[in-house]
DNA sequence: GCGCCGAACTTGTCAATGAAAAGTTCGATA
DNA sequence: TATCGAACTTTTCATTGACAAGTTCGGCGC
């Protein structure tokens, strides 16, 4: 009997590319992850993704896109959370990182791209309003925690960025220790309330 | 005029391919890093590097561990330039955040790889052995530094390494600003006193 | 309902790649 | 001086990214 087979025109093949790249990359790295091997994993020729995507790089440049309208959102939804005044601002800023050490653990694929740019069309306009919108959420609550000895809110959003960056990263190439890999959120949590509350006193409970 | 050839026997083949592999990631990154130009850099044939590495996968297993062995060394440095106990162990701490960035800076290759470990045999004795020596580095002075309501050493050690894998990471894929692009150093020491140092009195001068 | 056009594919080809096998050249040693 | 193995070179093969040419349909105008 023969299988039955996909008609000729796949429907919804970019969306179906970008998942099988996000599987490869999961699996193997970004370094590793092939054009082919992708477009066997969607039923389609090898190329059919030029059409879509333009070549390798293209593809590349669509998870990044995606990828940073993703975290864009996620950390949007961590400020929307608490847009009501009545939570303490500097929470909503140690839950802004750990909304970024969840979204890079569940988007490891993407994330490993997105801070790849030799990897993708880094001029993309897709890419840099995306990561501009992401940015702009990482930054812009910076300026609520002003007042901890640290006076200014692009010194608050890098150091932030930073620490919630370099943790993720560690944890996802298995750098850490078994408590912040079987716990990145909580343990990110809680690092972030030592490293941003007063010293000595009462943190954040 | 037959131009000179160089002898059969490279003679320093293993630390030329190191060297050419080197300046290929540095130009393309390490996903678009080929044996065949490498070889090609090195002035023998696309199979020479098999005797010497194995496999492409033998290759960054060596980049990576020699990239461990730096960075213990530049964090040894860092460290035993303020044995003499007549420094403030939080200057010390600090510095040696200043040396990791440094480090990944100017072994910006190295670096990349180091923290990729799908791209080498991560279970190599050789990288083991110098990640755990550069660890030692990192989270050994940690200790020095508890009291600033971060009463875990390992929780200081986390939160620096964090920070300045994070900062080194951003600064190296062009994601903070000049001023940090700039002055890699200069900026995370300035940062790294904010984030450590006791809230709304003087830092360390 | 038909014809046409272009989107969305498939097939075939080529140069470059990683890996492997076979062969060659020397350096070190007995 | 002869031998052995380290340290290469040459050749081959399967896979890859990219490209060109060809084919199949979906949508649209008439």
């Amino acid at each position: 009997m023969a299988t039955p087979e996909r008609p000729y025109h796949h429907g919804n093949l970019a969306r179906a590319l970008l998942d099988a790249a996000a599987e490869v990359i999961g699996e193997m790295g970004p370094a590793q992850m092939s054009l082919r091997e992708v477009a066997r994993r969607s039923g389609v020729s090898n190329a059919a993704p030029v059409h879509h995507f333009g070549d390798k790089a293209g593809l590349f440049t669509a998870l990044a896109a995606e990828g940073f309208e993703r975290l864009a959102d996620t950390l949007s939804a961590a400020t929307d959370g608490s847009a009501d005044g009545q939570v303490d601002p500097a929470e909503v800023f140690l839950e802004i990182g750990v909304a970024y050490v969840r979204f890079a653990v569940a988007n490891r694929a993407h994330f490993e791209v997105m801070f790849r740019p030799e990897l993708y069309h880094r001029e993309s306009s897709d890419v840099l309003a995306a990561a501009s919108r992401a940015a702009q959420h990482l930054y812009g609550p910076a300026a609520d925690v002003i007042g901890d000895g640290i006076t200014d809110d692009r010194d608050a959003g890098t150091i932030a960025w930073s620490l919630v960056h370099g943790f993720a990263t560690l944890v996802l190439n298995g750098n850490l220790d078994t408590e912040a890999s079987a716990d990145p959120e909580g343990t990110v949590r809680r690092l972030g309330r030592l490293a941003f509350s007063p010293k000595g006193g009462a943190a954040v409970p």
